[in-house]
DNA sequence: TCCTCTCCTTGCTT
DNA sequence: AAAGCAAGGAGAG
């Protein structure tokens, strides 16, 4: 028995996806801009990454639809789900039609917020303190080749569940360059592991501020990783992420150079109940492009 | 209670 | 080559 379990299985062949899009897709804004990090691009273009227990390939956008392949136990209905297939972006735009006269705002529409394992999610973030993207990439890498387990036909391995991070010692994870994080991701994997069923569904069920007191309870988890975690893992839209770019760009839209956090969340209630995602590319675009112009001079642009 | 400041790892950039 | 910098949070004062 023993012999034969531990043999192991020929890798399964891929599976051909072809999945319709609703609205743009641009894979390059959604997988660099840093919301999820175990995505590559390959040589050829392909992106390659991690979801959940399986390796993904997606091969590219054409005429609306996308193709990818895997040999991993996904569908396709899980598949659309993870990547919003059936959400056309421009939907969470709401009340906020000004947004579209910020220089490369609109085209950044393509930008897909994906639907991640809120774990992952939590943890990841846990290792965004005072780092940058590649960064955190490095470091989510190197505890999963730790601590994740083996995709057969992939030379990675999944992201470690709760139990598996509490189990490891803070040298460990040390050693994955997580350092002075370390201590938070092991104190939060052992909340977490107590009862990771009842602590997620508690989240998913309670209203968003009380769900985000409890994050904000967790080691090494304040009000902008609590959001993160809302937002990315638990498709929570209007959780509205203050990291240093969102604070300078949300500043800028509001005309007020020194306003506090606080304030700028209040402030970005008026961006709608999407306002979690419009962050997103709010954040992407202000990485990669200048200042944003106040919200009364895009009125003003807009014609209005 | 509410600021403000410092420290905390690591590795890449200037 | 030393300093700056990066999706922050905790603790002190």
């Amino acid at each position: 028995m023993a012999l034969t379990a531990r043999r192991r299985a020929p890798d399964p062949r891929p599976v051909r996806h072809k999945l319709p899009i609703s609205g743009p897709l641009d894979l390059e804004a959604t997988f660099t801009c840093g919301q999820a990090f175990r995505w590559r691009r390959e040589p050829g273009g392909v992106w390659t990454g991690i979801v959940g227990k399986t390796e993904l390939r997606v091969l590219g956008v054409e005429n609306g639809i996308l193709g990818l392949e895997t040999a991993g136990p996904i569908d396709a209905a899980h598949l659309r789900h993870y990547f919003r297939l059936d959400e056309n972006p421009e939907g969470h735009l709401g009340e906020a039609r000004e947004l579209r006269a910020i220089p490369g705002f609109v085209p950044l529409l393509g930008l897909r917020l994906l639907r991640q394992d809120p774990w992952e999610t939590l943890a990841s973030f846990i290792c965004s303190a005072a780092a940058n993207i590649g960064k955190i990439s490095a470091n989510v890498e190197a505890v999963a080749s730790r601590h994740g387990e083996e995709i057969s036909g992939s030379g990675r391995r999944a992201f470690p569940g709760p139990l598996a991070i509490a189990r490891a010692r803070e040298s460990d994870l040390r050693r994955a360059g997580v350092g002075f994080r370390a201590p938070y991701l092991l104190g939060t994997a052992r909340r977490v592991a107590e009862d990771p069923d009842a602590f997620w569904a508690r989240l998913r069920s309670a209203p968003i501020d009380e769900a985000r007191d409890e994050l904000i309870s967790l080691p090494g988890v304040g009000p902008k990783i609590a959001d993160c975690a809302l937002l990315f893992g638990l498709d929570r839209l209007e959780a509205y992420p203050v990291d240093r770019w969102i604070r300078r760009a949300t500043r800028e839209l509001m005309a007020r150079p020194r306003a506090r956090d606080e304030e700028l969340a209040r402030w970005a209630v008026r961006l709608g109940p999407g306002r979690g995602y419009l962050q997103q590319v709010l954040f992407h675009l202000r990485r990669t492009s200048g200042p944003f112009p106040s919200m009364a001079a895009l009125r003003r642009r807009a014609g209005g």
